[in-house]
DNA sequence: ATTGCCGGGCG
DNA sequence: CGCCCGGCAAT
């Protein structure tokens, strides 16, 4: 149960860089997720961790041992991930799909070939309109009501994908956007899934209801729709604020002001402690906050039985940068002499 | 693989 | 003691 918490939290790293692949990266995902029962992460945790933001279009890439950074650019704009072909989908079976004219489709539409939508030809004027899935690092953008109602039930909702009725939940979590001539990105950058408003659930009741009139289909069953995929994206919102709140603040900032990259890591700062998480009743930057004696004893208070019949617990690592890292081996007559002759650092002390 | 540093050795 | 390093643990 706590799973669907971390995994949106963490993902919701990605949220930023979504902004610039955006339209890939939300195929990607949707060709992904087709199957309606795996709801498979976008982006595994963790991955911002380790991770060089390749998305975002910088790397941070190397850290020289004489002490400076260097960022390069990826060279290749290739995403990650292969953009998957048209779909493995063998849950939806492909009827309807042939009268399809196949011309002046972008990619987002690639997709949408896939669900029978009779896609209205686009207009080669200068507005388009565009429908955008709201649900939290979807992104996904379709230029019909109907693709993306559909893809929102299916994908999201967990409905079964070949029922065209839609009950109009769908509803709730797309929005209708306009663009500009062809600069998709452009509206979609201007649209950011993670709006200012993050407490707030899904902007309901905006411009949708232009677009959905249509639905051939009477709602049959005005389903009181099932609690569960009612409340689901609201739950994900309120998870995801939350968490940011309570992340943000305490991660590890090393005392010292100094800048490093490493440090910084970019706004991602909340997925680091996995002690809020793990129940760990003590932190391990509470622990080396204190001075050395208090941590001993807290280190004997949290573990009832430490394993350690020789010798103290190996102090926790110094987690502050030290004679090494700063002036690196070439210039260890620099190092204090504790570091010199590998003692515990004298001059970055935790 | 790298880094922090304990434990211990040598003069 | 000052100095150094083997080797372990954490990263």
């Amino acid at each position: 149960m706590a799973w669907p918490v971390l995994f949106f939290c963490s993902s919701r790293k990605s949220s930023e860089e979504l902004d610039m692949d955006k339209v890939t990266a939300a195929m990607v995902l949707t060709s992904l997720s087709t199957s309606p029962l795996v709801h498979s992460p976008p982006v595994r945790p963790n991955e911002g961790l380790n991770g060089s933001w390749k998305e975002g279009g910088f790397v941070c890439s190397s850290y020289s041992s004489s002490g400076y950074w260097s960022w390069s650019a990826p060279s290749d704009q290739s995403n990650p991930s292969t953009p998957s072909p048209p779909l493995s989908a063998d849950s939806f079976k492909p009827f309807r799909v042939s009268n399809l004219p196949d011309d002046g489709i972008d990619e987002a539409e690639a997709s949408n070939l896939l669900f029978d939508e009779p896609i209205p030809r686009k207009r080669k004027n200068s507005m388009k309109v565009m429908f955008k899935c709201l649900w939290k690092n979807c992104g996904k953008v379709l230029s019909t009501s109907a693709g993306i109602q559909k893809h929102v039930r299916t994908i999201h909702l967990g409905r079964n994908g070949d029922s065209d009725c839609s009950d109009g939940e769908e509803d709730f979590y797309y929005t209708e956007i306009r663009l500009n001539t062809d600069s998709v990105a452009d509206g979609l950058s201007s649209l950011s899934p993670v709006s200012p408003s993050v407490a707030s659930p899904p902007p309901i009741f905006s411009s949708q209801e232009a677009g959905r009139t249509d639905s051939a289909c009477a709602k049959t069953e005005t389903k009181p729709s099932t609690p569960l995929s009612r409340s689901a994206p609201t739950t994900l919102y309120l998870v995801h604020t939350d968490h940011a709140y309570q992340a943000t603040a305490p991660v590890n900032i090393p005392r010292s002001a100094n800048f490093t990259p490493s440090d910084n890591s970019v706004g991602i700062s909340w997925q680091s402690p996995p002690v809020a998480f793990t129940g760990t009743p003590v932190s391990p930057m509470h622990s080396r906050q204190m001075g050395f004696g208090d941590q001993r004893q807290q280190a004997h208070t949290t573990l009832s039985s430490p394993p350690r019949a020789s010798g103290g617990p190996r102090k926790p690592r110094g987690e502050g940068k030290k004679c090494r890292k700063v002036y690196g081996m070439e210039n260890r007559d620099m190092w204090c002499t504790a570091c010199r002759w590998k003692k515990a650092c004298q001059r970055f002390i935790d």
